[in-house]
DNA sequence: CGAGCAGTTGATCATTATCAAAGACGGTGG
DNA sequence: CCACCGTCTTTGATAATGATCAACTGCTCG
């Protein structure tokens, strides 16, 4: 499945062929492309961290010296702005790709939002391997494309959603990203209102009138804490405008 | 300096060993990044094409059949929204690159907002070329990990800036972008003001107000038509925020 | 059981969108 | 060279949306 950290190299060699077999994400995150030889080879500079809610793994401005994969949970991506107050830009959900390779000191935060588990890298590590390995950096291609273009979906909706339609389009994303919901479904979010504020570019209290609407039209369930329970996806797809 | 598109393959090879040595944007495009003979090999595939302004290169949708650099110009990344209105979601300025190679057809349009020459390559020769030059997909990872960075940037802004925090940044941005300015601090503006208005989520009137404001209060100089005269660049920067 | 925190709801204020009209600019043709 | 037309821009008045300030509710955890 992964490397232990404890685990030393070159030891395991023969023992684990395919280390990262068991990989829930192996398929969607970025080893998706590897053979099982490399994936052998790059398993053996990963391991596995958990992370529990709130702690930061990188460090807005300080040199990042670790990227890597999301396991599961979601972390967010942030700046401080000059008034103290946080400024989500992004998301990382599992099979995701987090870190900045490559030149560039970190811009952002990394923090948990919820217990989450990373397969992370020594950057350093890592760009060499990606130097050997042209898959790697061709699957870190495409997915930084990809994240451009969801970047650029991010940007209509700061740009010319309303609040409701913010809302809508979060819940939506979760859900989707999130996949499997419980029954009825039930999505967990896993952002407090104050978090969706700062993801939206909404003030709290709009944050929790918008669910409020939304729930006063049937559109969701309201069932407690975090849970969302959509009620009529077609009529929340709509309300997600555009 | 380029080879044009009436020139046959294999003809000139011996005659011209460095066709993109003249190359306005050579250094800062992901060319800059190539051998002479890369040079020679990806300019074969090439050709350079002018567009006169308010011309579509790529549709929203369609099969995205070219990519490449700007030479010269700026290019407008938007899409239409189901209310009609144009959404501008990028810029593309000299030596950025454009198109969307690898997979998925391209979801947005691609529009001249004043004449431009762009340097561009079908897309699957071009993909091809990249398969086997390793340095083109890493040129390629650092520019679109740095398109990023941009987009995130422009979600702080679209986020949680006053209108005339978005004009102030804007102005910077071409200023910074476009380089060399006229004498007096003088930039023009490569948009008309519906235009800003769809990059910075206002309204048109919101704009030209505060184009007013700014230039009230001294910090910019509005000589006529599209320039702009940056009078104190400090504050101007200050106005930009955070 | 109470303290503290996240969330909800209400009242008011500020910013920006919208609607409307006047003014400036650029290009065209006489 | 100038007058005219259409388009772009500016300015004004009003309305809508969301931010801010404030009180209150419900929940969790000592």
């Amino acid at each position: 499945m992964y490397l232990e950290p404890t685990v030393q190299r070159g030891e395991v060699r023969d023992r684990r062929p395919v280390p990262c077999a068991g990989c829930i994400v192996r398929q969607e995150s970025i080893c998706g492309c590897l053979s099982d030889d490399g994936l052998v080879a790059l398993s053996r500079l990963g391991r596995k961290i958990h992370l529990k809610r709130g702690t930061t793994l990188l460090w807005e401005g300080a040199e990042a010296a670790l990227v890597g994969n999301v396991l599961r949970g979601v972390l967010k991506i942030s700046t401080m702005a000059h008034d103290g107050r946080e400024r989500i830009v992004g998301l990382a959900y599992p099979g995701d790709f987090v870190g900045r390779p490559f030149g560039r000191s970190s811009l952002h935060n990394l923090t948990a939002l919820c217990d989450a588990e990373l397969c992370v890298f020594g950057r350093g590590a890592f760009e060499m391997f990606a130097a050997e390995h042209g898959e790697i950096e061709h699957a870190l291609l495409r997915r930084a494309l990809d994240d451009l273009d969801d970047a650029r979906r991010w940007l209509l909706l700061l740009g010319h959603k309303t609040a409701r339609q913010r809302v809508a389009s979060l819940i939506l994303e979760v859900a989707e990203r999130l996949g499997r919901w419980a029954p009825d479904n039930i999505v967990t979010l896993p952002f407090s209102r104050q978090q969706m504020a700062d993801i939206l570019g909404l003030a709290m209290e709009t944050v929790s009138r918008s669910f409020s609407q939304l729930h006063a039209a049937g559109v969701i369930g309201l069932p407690g804490g975090r849970q969302i329970g959509i009620r009529d996806m077609a009529e929340l797809v709509a309300e997600a405008g555009d």
